[in-house]
This record gives C-alpha cells, sequence and structure tokens, in this order.
DNA sequence: CTGAAAGCGCTTACAG
DNA sequence: CTGAAAGCGCTTACAG
C-alpha cells in the first residue's frame, strides 16, 4: 500500500504538500495541485484512517445505542433509524458503531467498549435508554443526542418527530368523518412521546368544542408499562365496558392499535363504520393488516439523517446551547377510519 | 486523558514495560507489573486504539455487508446475525461496522468507505451478496466470509445452517404424521440454501419409499423469483389444480409459507386437518399466525457469534484452507402439522 | 527482566 | 506557496 512518502517522493514534493493536497487545504500552486493529483491517482493512494485519527486526536467513530429489547422487536423502527445515519455516514468520514445496551444498565460494567476506551467522537442514543448511561455520558463530557426520548427537567440535544402535530391531525381527520366519542389508548405513558401523542389528542377534541376533564376521564385508558398489542387488547375491553358510545379510538402507536383491531374484532364490531381505529408510527404491518391502518407515518430515515447533521455539528462545536430538531410527520388514511 | 508516557514516568519504568503489561507480555517482573497496574488504575489509563492500530498495522475494525432489501425487510434475520457477531465482538478489540449495499451494485462507485479505504481487516457478507463484491475481495486479498450464503464453482470460507438435514427431518415429521402427497414451495432457487432444503425434502421421501422423479414433478412448485409469501399464493394454487391429493406442503422457508396459509384458507381447506404446513426459518410471525406454524428453527445469533469466530480465525490466519461452519437447526412442532 | 530508540503514517505550526 | 521537523501514542526489535 503507498503512503504519504511515497507519493511525496514520486510528485517530487515534501509530505506536508501532499498532506495540503488531501485535505484540500488552500495555498497550494495549481501546478503542485495537479502533480500530486496525478501520482494519487497512479499509485491508488487512500490516506491511513488510524494515522489521521493519532494526528488529529479524533476517532473517527459516532456510537449508536439502543437498547437490546428495541432492536430485537419486530419492527424495525430503529434499525431504519440507524439506517438513516448510515446513508448520511457514508459519505462523510465517520463511521457508525451499532451496539445494544441492556435493560438493567450499570455503567461500571456494561459500559460499550467504544465508550470506556473513549473511541467516539460522539453517540446518538436511540429511543428509551438507561437514564445512567445519559448521566455518564454528561460527566464524561462525550458529545451526544437523544433520538426519540426525552428526559424531564433535562435540557439535550435531540431529534423527535412531531408528535403533538401528528397526534392532533389524526384526531382532526377522525372527528371530521363524523365520529364524537374518541378514545385514547395509550402504554409507555412515562415516554415523551406518548404524552405529546395524548396532548394533541386532547387539544384537539377541546378545540373541536368535543373533550372537557369529564370526557377525557371516561375515554382514556392509559397505562404505564411498555405499549404492546395487550394494551390494546384491555383498552378496548375497558373502553367498551364503560358504556360510553365509544365510537372511535386514537391509539398512541400502531403496535397498541394492532391489539385494538383484534380484540374489536372478537367482539363482532366493524371498524370502521361502528367505531374507526387510527394508530401512530406507520409500521410496516399497518398496510397489511384488515382492515389496513389508519395512521401518522414517521420517516424514520429522516430521522437518521437529521440525527446525523445534528450529532456531527454537536461534535465539531461542542458548547453549543442544546437545540432539539423536530422532524414532520403525516397522516396516513387507509380503511380503519 | 492519561497516556503510556504520564504512566511509565509514574510507575518509574519505561513505557516499553508499560506496553508489555497492559499486552500481557511475559518477561515483566512481578512486582514491577503490579505497580504499573497500579498507576494504570489510579489514572484511569486506556490506550488509545488508533495509536495501537497505526503501530500494528491493523484496523480493528470488521465490516459487516447485506442487501439494503435484505435488512429492510420485516423479518430481522440478518440483523440479528450481525447482533450476535456484536456479542461476540464486545468483549475483544473489533468493531463491527454495518453497512447495506444496493441491488444493481458497482464496485468502481458503491464500495463502502471501509473498503475504499482498507479500513478493514476482514469482511462478513450476509446472505445473497453481488458476485462483483465477492471478487473485489478476492482480488484485494481481504479475508471475508460468507453468511448463509455461496457460490457455485466457488470455494469459500462460509458459515451456514444445516439446511439439508433440517428439511429432511421436518419432512419426516410430516411422512411421521400420516401424510403421503406432499408438495414444495419454493422460490430463489438460485440460493444454496433452498436447493438444500429442497434436496433433504426428496431425499426424505426416497428414504421413506414414497417420492420418485415423476413425484417431484408433480408436487414440487419452484421459481427462481425471490421468496415471498406470494410464491406461497401462487404456489397452493398450483398445486391445488393439478388434483394429486395434496395432504401436506413443505415451504423452503416462513415466508413462502405465510402465503399458503393464507391461500389456503382462501379454499376453506382445513390446516392441518386436510393439509399440513411446515415452513423453515422461525421468523417470528410463526409462533403469531393462526394456526400457528411448524418450522425449522434457525439460531440467528448463533450464526452471528460463529461467523465472528471464523472471520477473525481468519484474520489472524489467511492462509488457511476455506472451511464452513454448519449450524445445527431445530424442527419446531406447531399446530399446522 | 528492562530501557533507548526507531518506526507506524499522518498533521501542523514555524520559518522561509 | 513550500519544506523540515516535531509530535500524536503506541509497538517492537535490539542491546544489555
Amino acid at each position: 500500500m503507498a503512503n504519504i512518502n511515497n507519493v511525496a517522493k514520486k510528485a517530487r514534493v515534501s509530505i506536508a504538500t501532499v498532506s495540503r493536497v488531501i485535505n484540500n487545504k488552500k495555498y497550494v500552486a495549481t501546478k503542485t495541485r495537479e502533480k500530486v493529483m496525478s501520482v494519487i491517482e497512479k499509485l491508488d493512494y487512500k490516506p491511513l484512517y488510524s494515522a489521521i485519527n493519532l494526528a488529529t486526536k479524533r476517532t473517527g467513530n459516532i456510537g449508536f445505542i439502543v437498547w437490546g429489547e428495541h432492536f430485537s422487536e419486530i419492527e424495525k423502527f430503529y434499525s431504519q433509524i440507524f439506517l438513516g445515519m448510515e446513508y448520511s455516514a457514508r459519505d462523510s468520514d465517520y463511521y457508525i458503531l451499532l451496539t445494544t445496551v441492556k435493560e438493567k444498565f450499570n455503567p461500571k460494567e456494561d459500559l460499550p467498549r467504544f465508550l470506556k476506551y473513549k473511541d467516539v467522537d460522539g453517540v446518538a442514543l436511540a429511543g428509551r435508554v438507561p437514564t445512567s448511561l445519559i448521566e455518564y455520558l454528561e460527566n464524561q463530557g462525550i458529545p451526544f443526542i437523544l433520538i426519540d426520548y426525552g428526559i424531564p427537567d433535562k435540557v439535550c440535544n435531540s431529534v423527535v418527530m412531531d408528535n403533538y402535530n401528528g397526534a392532533f391531525q389524526a384526531v382532526d381527520q377522525i372527528v371530521k368523518s363524523g365520529k364524537k366519542n374518541i378514545g385514547f389508548i395509550g402504554g409507555s405513558y412515562f415516554h415523551p412521546s406518548v404524552k405529546d401523542r395524548y396532548r394533541g389528542y386532547k387539544d384537539n377534541l377541546k378545540s373541536n368544542g368535543l373533550g372537557d376533564s369529564e370526557y377525557f376521564d371516561k375515554f382514556s385508558f392509559l397505562k404505564n408499562v411498555e405499549t404492546s398489542p395487550e394494551i390494546g387488547i384491555q383498552g378496548v375491553k375497558h373502553l367498551l365496558s364503560q358504556n360510553i358510545g365509544l365510537d372511535a379510538i386514537f391509539c398512541c402507536n400502531d403496535t397498541t392499535a394492532m391489539g385494538a383491531l383484534s380484540e374489536l374484532k372478537k367482539y363482532n364490531i366493524k371498524v370502521p363504520k361502528e367505531v374507526s381505529v387510527v394508530g401512530f408510527d406507520d409500521i410496516t404491518l399497518s398496510s397489511f393488516c384488515t382492515p389496513s391502518l389508519s395512521t401518522v407515518r414517521v420517516p424514520k430515515l429522516e430521522i437518521g439523517k437529521e440525527s446525523y447533521r445534528l450529532l456531527t455539528e454537536i461534535i465539531a462545536n461542542p458548547d453549543s446551547t442544546p437545540q432539539t430538531s423536530i422532524i414532520d410527520v403525516e397522516y396516513i388514511q387507509r380503511r380503519s377510519s
């Protein structure tokens, strides 16, 4: 493999000049630059990253951390976000190191190697993530961003989707279709995304003159456990048992909506005629189930790309004030509403 | 951050000695070693990978390449294999760099950066992968392994599951349940895994005295296109139209079996009573569909771990003769058969 | 068992 | 605009 010395020698310049050329620095005579370029071409010279990294005191790595549980879910939500980051990274000089972290995370023992050895320039945390991990990164001064997550009382750099407006719009569509008694089913109430979706639901109903606090009491089914089809099933059972004339359900996400759909089927309740159902996320299943699920599409790849942009910006400028990128979502009309 | 000089000075030894200690080399007096260790501890010293890599002329990276199409599929087959590799890599000193490659791959333009810059010590190729990529790696002398794939006329280091025996056993179970007219539905006939499963199917029927070439002609539905539920649907239609007393179907994988199941439902044919169905892979859906699908379980994490072992062995020993690791599979009895 | 020194392949002031 | 030289933080013969 050719190195910088070979190139310099063959081009009859110093290695400093070669370095200037490959880094596109100014102050290189056009003729010199061209000559060096042609030699680089001829020798098929590629600079060695470990040498660059050593000299510039960077690592060239970005960590991507996600719960093992989340990564192994059927839906590839976080894998797609990762892929979005990877797409961006391809054209740059960072590698994305994907790793998972387990439920009971202990910073002393379970630290990914790239953190232990300070072998990343920054880290992206996808979804819910141990608080102790976040604190560790803060203490160590490692630049990081939160994706689709947030912590109360803590302002972090983050990328989120527009949960509030997505929910607001979805519920608006339900109302426009003539429904009046619209339930909400949700789990993971600790998750900021769910909170915002719930807010969007309530605010829309209020703005449409439909909901007040009594209404929300009756029509909300919220559990503080991880969302799942099971929550949807329980939610339907509960709402139905209340005898409140339920004619629509807005679920905090598609997974929950899947459970709701299957439970309604059991009761022989027609969707969307009797009860319409709308979810959030647009997971793959949503377009394939029967009836296909109306939902709010979350552009995962775009979230990944924006995450890359934000994180590299922060790495380059560690002392900037924390910012939050909000990714637009889009209501998708299908058969269930 | 402490470096090797700080440690050496504080421990009153040379950096060579510190290096020996951190690399667990012999020829260090116990007392010296202990002293150095305690200083390392006190200073929280971690060696810098870019320096190590530069000095040892390694990269510390392993590439993991998969088709974009495969990575984005619902089923997380290859993601799980990746995760298995990652689990192994955690305790070692390699990072796994995951990237995707597109359908029409051009080695001149679409080379992942870690290949272009020779920034990996080895590469794992997961699933079907462009032949030109494999040739590129061979020409460049970059150590690589094939996972769940193979190329005719080319002996490569590879990790595969025991497709033949898995199919053989599955069909054996079908026969034992009393079925006699057992169809085979498959796509991706170019894929060695499918070929081996088909062979297992035929050999079992032969050994049970059920199948001959005429039988296989009648009972086989094989397409040379990517497997999908659609293939399963077509297969059922075809086999049924033949009026051959079909009473069981062995599908080349679960995805195909899903299509078969749904099509049988349309014809109101009872599974498994009238026609039993068995798949291969044990994807997540298989235990959740109705009826749940009997299948052959492929241990993805284990494949990943074995892949890591094999690849690192090859990296350490590039001139060893190519070897193939075969991972055991397991028949899983569920409701569909 | 230990240390001095060269070397890995880059970047970056500094001097000209 | 260009080059000589120091430096990044390690490893590795070599000599003792």
